[in-house]
Order: C-alpha cells, then structure tokens, then sequence
RNA sequence: GGUCGGGUGGCCGAGGGGCUAGGCAGAGGUCUGCAAAACCUUUUACAGCGGUUCGACUCCGCUCCCGACCUCCA
C-alpha cells in the first residue's frame, strides 16, 4: 500500500484516494450539538478524523479541516428548564440559549484539548450561518423540490428520488422506507413521510428563532451542514466524515440538498467511524450508562473503577480500527494504561540510546527487519488508517528497543543510519501522527526534579552504606505521597503514580 | 418487522484460504540489599453444523447469539 486507500461509505469497497485538487484536500466532519456535556461518544469520531487529518497533512497535502458546532435547535438544560415569557418579567431569570451553547462549547473544546487534538481550521457555527441556510432553501424551492407549508419548508424526497439515489449511501430504498414508517404526530404537514424539515416554524416557546421569508422559524436538522460545507469546501469536496449513526437520515439528507441547491454532490469520499459500547451496551441515555469526558478523566462515575487519563482514551481509541466498534470497561481501558506507558517509555530508552560504531555486529536480517517494521508504520496507515496495525509495529519496535537497553540485543546489529532512521520514525508516528503525548507534567518540572534528584542522592547514600531503614523509609514514605522510585541499572528514577 | 455489520484465547482487539498480529492479565526468568519498577521468554483462539478446497478461523449455506440504523444521537 504506498499509496493512500480509503474505505468509503459510498461504495462500500476501499478505494485509493485521489484528491479533487491537489494538493488540497478539503475535509468536513459533523461536530457536537453543545445542547449537553461532551461524553464518550465524541472522543471516537474527533480522535480518529484528527489522526486522519494528521496523516493528509503529514502526506503533504494542504488540508482544509472543518468541522461544525451545531448550536441551533431546541435546547433546554435538564436542570434549567425555559420558563414562561409571560410569566417572568427579568430577561435574566430566563434561559438564554446561546449562554448554554456557549458553557458546552468551551467544555467541548476543553476536552478536545485534553484529547490532544489539534483544532480544525474553520469551526463554524450554525447559528453563524442562518442566511447561508435561508438562501440554500431559497435555491431548493426554487429547483421545484421543497414546499411551504404554515411557515414551515420540507424537502420534498419522494420528487427528488424519481431522478436521483436517494439512499445510496446508506443502502435504502426509499419505498421500503415509506412502508415502513410510521405515522407520527405532527407529521400532518408533510406530503410524504420520507420528507425532512429544512426550515420550521418556531412555536411560541422556542426559544432561539429566526426571521425568515416564511416567518419567525429555526433551520431543519440537516441544512447547516450543506450549508456550511458548500460555504468552505466548495463542490465538491475531498472528504466528509462522521460517526456511522449519521450515515442515514443526516448525511443522506446532506447529499440531497446540496445536490439539489449545487447541482453537485458534496463529498467524494464519505468516511463514517463506528459507534463504542460501554461493557458492551451502546451507550445511551435510555440504558443509563452514558459516561462524560470529565467524568472518565476524573474516575467520577459509578462505572469506573479509578480515573483514565486523556492520553490513555487516546490511546485506547487508536487501538482499534476507526470503522470497529470499541468496546469500554475497567478492564480494557487499565490495559490501554499500561500499554501506552510501555510505549512511551520506550519512546524515552530510544531518545537517549547512544549508538556506537561496531561493524562486527551487523547483522543483515536483523537491519532488514528493523527496516521493514519502519516501512510497515506508512503502509498501515495508508491502508484506510489502520492505526491498530501502525501500533502493533511500534510495540514490535519497542520490544527492540528494550532489548537494546538491557544488552540483551546488540544495537550494533543495525547499521547507524538505520538506528536514526528508526529514531525519527518512532517519534513522528508516536507523537506527531497519532497525537500521544507524555502525561506526567511533573517529571517536566525541572524544581521538582531538582528536589527529586536530592532525595535520590540521600537514599543512595544511605544505600551504600547500607542504611536500608533510611532508604527504605524513604522509599516508602514517598509511595505514599504518591511518589514511585525506579532503581535501575543507569540509577533511580522517579514518577507521579 | 426491514436494511446492514459482527461473533477471535481470562479481557480489549488486528487480520484475511497455507506464513507469530499487538496490548493487558496469567506463568517462568533477568536485574535488585529487599521490594517495586523495568525488561526478556511463554501457554490458551477463531460461535455451532454442513459444504467448496490438497488445505478454512478466513469462501459458501443454514442455525444460534450480539450490535447498529430505520426516532434526538458521535
């Protein structure tokens, strides 16, 4: 695989990518609705479209990453319900939507930063867009294919599925949808049950609303990203992504109306990552098992046996291929833990591996072999992502590594251009590619170390004079303020536990 | 009910007709004043039943189970 496959959800089959206009890549993926705190279920699309976006970058290729908020609907805090206009005099006693959108945003973005994701380029916001919205539906009743009715427009499905593939993308057939659906309240004003909203007419209680050529409304769930995609990418564009549950009616309904307004479809390339589960039931609200971002960095749930750092969700997201579900519980995320300090441990033993020439050592296979591990980081990711892969080649690498340090493996076996090689490898991929980074922000505290290497010198006295009541107190003492010490060959390391 | 995806060793997960995935846990070992840590080595697998094939965990069929979407949802 040198060169670039992608899995795309159009055709269903792996297809090399080949971008529209190269260099430039154009990539839009469907951001959170801020109506609620970030949880679980954001880390998976928005780690694995930053990793995506990483490696287009790193492929050099100019990459334009959007990616939405969406903070237009109906939103009502659980523990702040929107209380009757009439009733209430003070504009402050009110819900304000916008001041609820914008506390989800920040803690939104707060996690993303935790993630180690890197921010997109362009993150707009659908209440930003209302005139590019308006004037989109405008385009689409113009084209014959949406309807007005009280104040409300729908796209019209059924016509537009008489000379177009409606459900291509997520293999329906609109007839069976028909038949299958049921009648709903308030579906009275729509022709034909397969119809969505692009426009609605905002009752007396809703709160966020909008002057339109129809009257007072808010857009339908689908518009703000054709809207804001067309506005950024043009079209088409290069990719589009987000999770598999968007695939249908969303993205669907995406296609529809960008086609419609555009007259071309939006993405060539249409990537959906799979859902998690949580000890093996999808998470949601009516199973009562949905776990927030603060509440899995702070082990503050009743699911969770201890806290997981951000860097080990990361870690343990990336494990797994993009279009696989992921399953959550104690048991696999202690095991994610574990396994990323194994690698950025070996990460530290790299950096600070010293080669020596010893041309007696070489070893051909064992060069080859270090070389082919190397190689196998670009293939596996050029084969649609496969971080799962691209890791098992870095732990492969780091059993090496390892090997080396401890003398048990002569790093003189490969050549030194091969060790450098294998050095700048291993902290692209690690660090730059997959976006993991070292947690322990004390061990960079250079007084706190300073203050460590003391206390390490004073037990190592104690030690040679085999004082082992001091040194052990002081071993023990600091274990229980949380401090670990490493005796190693090269001396006594220290960490945050 | 319809459409689609999946069932891999104690746990999480890659893979795809013959070639060790990987991580965690377990076991053994190295190091150590002791311990911890670290490191090395290593056991256990492909839901069931048929079929195709020289050969299937991998392809086909059936059965059982699970999940997703069809409704707000990452």
């Amino acid at each position: 695989m040198s060169q670039l496959h992608i899995t795309n959800s159009l055709s269903r089959e792996k297809e090399i990518f080949i971008p529209l206009n190269p260099p430039y890549v154009g990539m839009y993926v469907c951001g959170p609705t801020v109506s609620g705190e970030s949880h679980l279920g954001h880390a998976r699309p928005y780690v694995t479209f930053d990793v995506i976006q990483r490696w287009l970058k790193h492929l050099d290729y100019k990459v334009r990453y959007v990616r939405n908020i969406t903070d237009a609907g109906h939103f009502e805090e659980e523990d702040r319900e929107a209380v009757d206009k009439v009733d209430t005099k003070a504009k402050l006693e009110r819900l304000e939507p916008m001041e609820l959108v914008q506390k989800y945003t920040n803690m939104f973005h707060d996690a993303m930063d935790l993630l180690n994701n890197e921010r997109p380029g362009i993150e707009p916001t659908a209440t930003g867009h209302i005139i590019e919205q308006i004037s989109m539906i405008q385009e689409i009743l113009k084209k014959g294919l949406a309807y007005e009715v009280n104040g409300s427009v729908y796209f019209d499905v059924t016509k537009y599925a008489k000379n177009n593939d409606y459900g291509k993308l997520s293999g329906r057939k609109i007839e069976e949808m028909i038949a299958g659906s049921r009648e709903l309240e308030g579906q009275d004003e729509k022709r034909n049950a397969a119809d969505f909203a692009l426009w609605k007419k905002a009752p007396p209680e809703h709160l966020m609303r909008w002057p339109s050529p129809w009257g007072e409304g808010f857009p339908g769930w689908h518009i703000e990203c054709s809207a804001m995609a067309t506005k950024y990418l043009g079209v088409p564009f290069d990719i589009h992504g987000g999770g598999m549950d968007l695939q249908f009616p969303h993205h669907e309904s995406e296609i529809a109306q960008t086609r419609t307004a555009t007259g071309n479809s939006p993405a060539k390339y249409w990537m959906h990552n799979n859902m998690i589960t949580v000890n093996g039931k999808k998470m949601g609200k009516s199973y009562n098992n949905t776990i927030t971002l603060r509440e899995l960095f702070s082990g503050n749930h009743p699911l969770l046996e201890q806290a997981y750092s951000p860097m080990t969700i990361r870690f343990f997201i990336l494990q797994t291929h993009y279009r696989s579900t992921l399953d959550f519980n104690n048991e696999a995320l202690k095991g994610a833990e574990k396994g990323l300090q194994r690698l950025m441990n070996s990460a530290d033993v790299l950096n600070q591996l010293r080669y020596m020439e010893n041309a007696g050592d070489f070893s051909q296979s064992e060069d080859d072999a270090v070389n082919k591990l190397i190689s196998s980081l670009t293939e596996y990711m050029n084969d649609d992502f496969n971080t799962a892969m691209t890791m098992a080649s870095l732990f492969e690498l780091a059993s090496k590594i390892n090997a080396w340090q401890n003398q048990q493996a002569k790093i003189t076996s490969i050549s030194s251009a091969t060790f450098e090689r294998l050095k700048s490898a291993f902290n692209l991929f690690i660090s730059e590619i997959l976006g993991l980074k070292n947690e322990s922000a004390a061990a960079s505290d250079s007084k706190m170390d300073e203050v460590m290497q003391l206390v390490i010198s004073l037990r190592n006295e104690a030690r040679t004079k085999k004082d082992f009541a001091t040194s052990d107190k002081i071993r023990n003492d600091l274990q229980k303020a949380g401090i670990q010490l490493k005796d190693g060959k090269e001396g006594t390391a220290w960490e945050i536990i």
